[in-house]
DNA sequence: CTAAACTTGATAACAATTCTCATTTTATCT
DNA sequence: AGATAAAATGAGAATTGTTATCAAGTTTAG
């Protein structure tokens, strides 16, 4: 990765910003600082940050939504090769909402919680 | 919510599926069984049924990703109304990662794990 | 200083999802 | 059962977030 002045203003911003921003919101505060990066820059300059651990990207299932009948309590966890979900029990950190809770002092209402990685199948 | 027979065989086709699956899987294998729904009710049905608590949307920050620049393991809660982003630390869970690992025998790489619900600011 | 590799801006293209609207279906009230 | 209001449908247009393309400019190693 080479250096670039439109990567090191997008590392910059994003440092200076508490609340995780989209990348509309990015492009919105660069403009305002009269940056003249295009949005095809922001969105590169992102992906290469996250490809390269630089940064994170959060965004639980990458493009597209997933629906699931089952509405207690658990987690997912997404194969990054087969691409399929599987379930994972809520007892792997029970009252995982509630210390969350206790801890922000925020009313949760629900969650999303995705790991990723190989599943027994890919791993061979 | 009225009855309606398309709403019926969405949310049976969604039962039969182990695999959590995306609307356009769906609409694949309704097509493969006949059914004439179309994609617009396909989506209509999922979201009502979804804010109806009888199934579960799973996609993390709904629909644009967000960025983050700091890379130590920690959660993320989304307030619902202000749509502000927040930290929240690991501690929470400790050796959640580790947890799930060993009960599923995956091999995971990583996870997104975020909370919804309302901040304090919102919640008054 | 040069060449190869990388990056940029502008815009077109794309994929996932939502909106619009005329028509049909469902529930409610005599 | 019949009338009517409310809700749901299908088809396609529209919107949104993101990625791809490509010619021109920039960075880096030798």
């Amino acid at each position: 990765m080479n250096y670039s002045k439109q990567r090191e203003t997008i590392l910059n911003t994003l440092k200076e910003n508490v609340v995780h921003p989209t990348a509309e919101y990015l492009y919105d505060v660069l403009k305002k600082e009269n940056s003249t990066i295009s949005l095809a820059t922001l969105y590169r300059n992102l992906n290469q940050l996250a490809e390269n651990g630089i940064i994170k990207k959060i965004d639980g299932l990458e493009s597209s939504s997933h629906y699931d009948h089952n509405t207690h309590e658990h987690y997912h966890f997404i194969c990054d090769k087969c691409k399929k979900v599987y379930d994972i029990s809520a007892n792997v950190a029970p009252d995982l909402v509630k210390k969350a809770q206790d801890e922000t002092g925020f009313t949760i209402k629900g969650s999303d919680i995705v790991f990723h990685g190989l599943c027994k199948d890919c791993n061979k």
